[in-house]
DNA sequence: GTCAATGCAAACTCTTTGCAATCTG
DNA sequence: CAGATTGCAAAGAGTTTGCATTGAC
């Protein structure tokens, strides 16, 4: 308990040398919600880290926590969960499959391949909840899309 | 080539035959959003879809083209790609980590296992991109939600 | 003091909904 | 013919942007 709090301490320092390292401007605010993402048992969304933030700044606003957080995703400090999602994607496809996603472009493909379809999964799923499938997801650069140099 | 266009005409009959026999009724519109998503080589989105379908029924209307792909995919015709990504999360843990969504809450939550973490990937892959970065996705009930039968 | 960062409000994108007109079975 | 389905327009989320003000270095 204490332990996991010296922990995030730990952590939180640390990237905040970081940011001070790289030139960042050290604001409470990005402090703040740098702590709460750091802090969080699941990965938030902008609003989850906003009403947390707010707590102790109350005059926070949400586009500075989504400027804040898209930032700290540009150094690389925190990373988007699943793929990169501006929209819904339908897939028609049965068999069991897997997906590639570019992450510059967006653009995702389809990869089949039995190993990784039955995949041996830790007992630490079971106490998130009862699964249903289990997919592979790659991210990398297309193939239309490596060796350029600018985004489309 | 005329080999797996057949195939598509062949899984589009067949799925027909599903919605009829499931007293779903049969519109034009229907038909041509599910070729468009049984024939597009990498999962559309709603606005892709919208674009093919246009092009033999001029007058079909994008609410039209979502509701009709929620349709399938309540059916379990087609699967949605990703997390179901209503808004992004942020997620600071930099240990390599997978993902547990709920398909009910949309709730996340990370979890570790070594063995994921490098898993061997088909040759079929690399013919898509460079791959950067690998991540198993688990999909299902959680905790929380398992055993409960109404939605929040 | 300078320039980046913030808060505000308005804009923007993707998606959903209410409703009258239109089709399917 | 009855009820589901459609197109339209308008509303609704989530996210981004322009701009004057504020604050970090």
């Amino acid at each position: 308990m204490a332990d996991q709090r010296q922990e995030l301490q730990h952590r939180l320092a640390q990237l905040w040398e970081t940011l001070k390292a790289r030139g960042i401007r050290l604001t409470p605010q990005r402090l703040e919600v740098l702590r709460e993402v750091v802090g969080s048992t699941e990965p938030p969304d902008a609003e989850a880290v906003f009403r947390g933030v707010r707590k102790r700044l109350p005059d926070i606003s949400l586009d500075t926590v989504y400027r804040t957080l898209w930032l700290f995703t540009d150094l690389g400090l925190v990373t988007t969960l699943g793929v990169h999602c501006e929209r819904h994607r339908f897939d028609a496809s049965m068999r069991p499959h897997h997906h590639f996603v570019c992450i510059r472009c967006g653009k995702a493909g389809d990869f089949y391949c039995e190993e990784l379809d039955q995949l041996p999964l830790p007992d630490s799923v079971r106490r998130l909840g009862v699964v249903e499938k289990t997919q592979v997801e790659v991210r990398g650069l297309s193939r239309t899309r490596a060796g350029k140099t600018a985004p489309p």
